[in-house]
DNA sequence: GCGGATCAC
DNA sequence: TATGGTGATCCGC
């Protein structure tokens, strides 16, 4: 062990001396390059290419490409504050991993058995607990935007394409093979490809192609799970059982299914767990599928060898932290199990445990069952200073956020001012208002001080973005399991249609968070209502001469009958405690009159809770961008 | 709880 | 000439 690990050591030294601008070539080279499939990988798909589309590089012109690739954005990129901006970054992590090196040093010379002991006890927990009884299903679409533009124009099959003006968020398969790659510069990667397509983003276009693609994978988990617009976890155990049929098959058949009816190609990784899944995904892009086998060795093997980058949240900054001390594959965790909880942190140490014994989630659930913690928006902009057109930008941020804040129906508690600086460094600065907001009026009114502040603290300050986000959320949907919606006749008349049981893969913690969501909900309601009733606050409320009406409790469903509040008129069960504590509030208040007025605009419809709709949504997916990227454990 | 940083797509 | 937007999590303080 001991020698192994003073070559690991060699190793990393030479790597860092090699060439001072080694490190931070690797960082312009983006994420997607070293993300992607292995190089080997890589080459025999770009055989595939051209035979599919006798598109012909010749060979020589591949291998050096790679060599010229960081060259060319290296010199595309030098000189720009972008550049300068990551230079610095580059700087810190670099001396960042000295500290982490120099720790490490301090640690090969002191005892570490308890804390080998620990981590040995924390593998044979994990180990014991092991779940291999699950087939889980990750999809990923081949070059999605850039697929769906093809379909529209089957001329851009054959030539080097991406998706994206500023930013390329996507291309096809030619353009790769110049190194474009998804987050690079558009201008970048004209350098790289001069002859590249930019086409403008069509998001609708996108999301109606997922849509099609939702609708069938709906037939083989109806419990998918969209992981974003173009990717999705599957539970296939039941399928498989139910129609006699292995894995493979069955992912053969839903990938040609969706081949079929979409014109797309997507790829499938096949395994015991949503993470192992997500990394075979890529194994065979595109139009592949892989599979790893539910046993311990199979997972071990695929674990052992597998560079730690290709693990879902492990990024540039930690595969260069974890190759300084020595660990490249996920099997290199296990020698340093005993310093990994003080080298990295203990979320970090437990997440690499997990990595190198190939565990991950077997839950597969609806993207729409987590729950949401932050809604917020941002804009990149030409550099100004000019206080007046920051304003301007502040407003119109605060607008574009009330619109994503009505649309998913929820308000903040906190509200969080994003500025990147023209050296594209990035502040941010939080507050929490006397009440939860929503309105552009309040969302601005809010910030300015914040921004005030800033540009207090930095006379200068000359932003490229401004960003506003609103977290702690306080959502003011109505759930099937509200109070609200408990009176019986409306239940009657709209029926909640329970999902069948065999699809349920853990009835009692359903059964817990069916509870605890309600109590959310009831608090909810309650925080909602008191805010709205609360007339002390109004004068502290920038927003008074609202007139939209949007302010007035309008989400409060008065045309269904139950116990209305005398004073408010609004539903309330009678029997609920917090009825007679309502009663009072309302009475206490002198400008009630004016607040009921307001809140008899117009009622807002009760949403059915059906299956049906349950499950259209899960189809519909997530809204616009929405992603669900969770963190270590999830 | 706040602000910075990292990560995914 | 020029390097995105949305959302989540973790860490240090």
């Amino acid at each position: 062990m001991d020698s192994k690990e003073s070559v690991d050591e060699t190793e990393a030294e030479l790597d860092s001396n090699r060439d001072a601008h080694s490190s931070l070539k690797h960082q312009l080279l983006g994420p997607s390059l070293t993300k992607a499939g292995q190089d080997a990988v890589d080459q025999r798909k770009v055989g595939y290419s051209i035979r599919q589309h006798q598109y012909i590089l010749p060979k020589e012109t591949r291998e050096t490409e790679g060599q010229q690739v960081s060259e060319i954005i290296y010199n595309a990129s030098k000189g720009s504050k972008f550049f300068n901006h990551e230079e610095a970054r580059d700087r810190s992590l670099t001396s960042k991993i000295e500290r982490i090196l120099s720790l490490k040093a301090r640690l090969e010379k002191v005892d570490l058995t308890t804390e080998l002991r620990r981590a040995d006890e924390y593998i044979a927990e994990l180990e014991h607990e092991r779940d291999l009884s699950q087939t889980v299903v990750h999809i990923d679409c081949d070059a999605f935007f850039a697929a769906v533009e093809e379909l529209d124009r089957p001329d851009l099959k054959t030539v080097p394409m991406a998706v994206g003006r500023g930013v390329i968020t996507t291309c096809n398969y030619h353009a790769r093979k110049f190194g474009c790659r998804s987050g690079m510069a558009a201008f970048v990667a004209k350098k790289l490809c001069p002859h590249l397509i930019c086409l403008p983003q069509n998001f609708d276009k996108y999301n109606a192609k997922a849509r099609e693609i939702r609708a069938i994978l709906a037939d083989y988990d109806p419990r998918f799970e969209s992981a974003s617009i173009d990717e999705a976890y599957l539970n296939l155990t039941a399928y498989c059982a139910e129609n006699n049929l292995g894995p493979e098959e069955a992912v053969h058949r839903m990938r040609a299914e969706v081949l079929e009816k979409t014109k797309l190609t997507v790829s499938a990784g096949i395994g015991a767990n949503a993470k192992i899944a997500k990394i075979a995904s890529n194994r065979n892009k595109p139009n592949g599928q892989f599979r790893v086998l539910n046993d311990r060795a199979s997972i071990m093997t695929f674990m052992g060898d597998l560079p730690v980058r290709k693990v879902n949240g492990i990024g540039r900054v930690f595969e260069r932290e974890l190759d300084a001390v020595g660990i490249k594959t996920c099997g290199d965790i296990y020698r340093y199990r005993s310093m990994l909880t003080k080298l990295f942190g203990e979320k970090a140490f437990q997440f690499l445990i997990h990595a190198y014994l190939g565990l991950g989630r077997t839950r597969i659930q609806p993207a729409e069952e987590y729950e949401r913690k932050s809604v917020g928006t941002e804009s990149t902009f030409s550099e100004t200073g000019d206080r007046q057109q920051i304003r301007d930008k502040l407003r119109w941020a605060a607008e574009e956020l009330e619109k994503d804040l009505s649309r998913t129906q929820f308000r903040g508690r906190t509200l969080v001012l994003k500025v990147k600086l023209h050296t594209f460094e990035v502040l941010t600065r939080q507050t929490v208002p006397p009440r939860a907001v929503h309105l552009a009026h309040d969302l601005y009114t809010f910030a300015l001080p914040m921004l005030v502040k800033l540009e207090k603290e930095l006379p200068d300050m000359k932003i490229r973005l401004l960003g506003l986000r609103c977290t702690n959320l306080l959502s003011t949907k109505r759930t099937g399991n509200n109070f609200f919606n408990l009176n019986p006749s409306l239940t009657h008349s709209q029926p909640i249609e329970w999902r069948p049981v065999e699809r349920d893969p853990d009835p009692e913690q359903e059964f817990e968070q069916a509870a605890r969501q309600e109590r959310q909900d009831d608090m909810n309601e309650l925080e909602i209502l008191s805010q709205e009733l609360s007339l002390d606050s109004e004068s502290l409320d920038p927003t008074k001469d609202d007139t939209e009406g949007d302010s007035s409790p309008r989400h409060i469903d008065t045309s269904n009958q139950s116990w209305d509040c005398p004073i408010c008129r609004r539903p309330y069960p009678s029997e609920d405690k917090s009825f007679n504590a309502h009663v009072d509030f309302c009475l206490s208040q002198q400008k009630i009159k004016e607040l009921v007025k307001r809140s008899s605009l117009e009622p807002l419809p009760v949403k059915s809770q059906s299956r049906k709709r349950k499950i259209s949504s899960n189809i519909k997916g997530l809204t616009t961008n929405s992603r669900q990227k969770r963190g270590y454990f999830h």
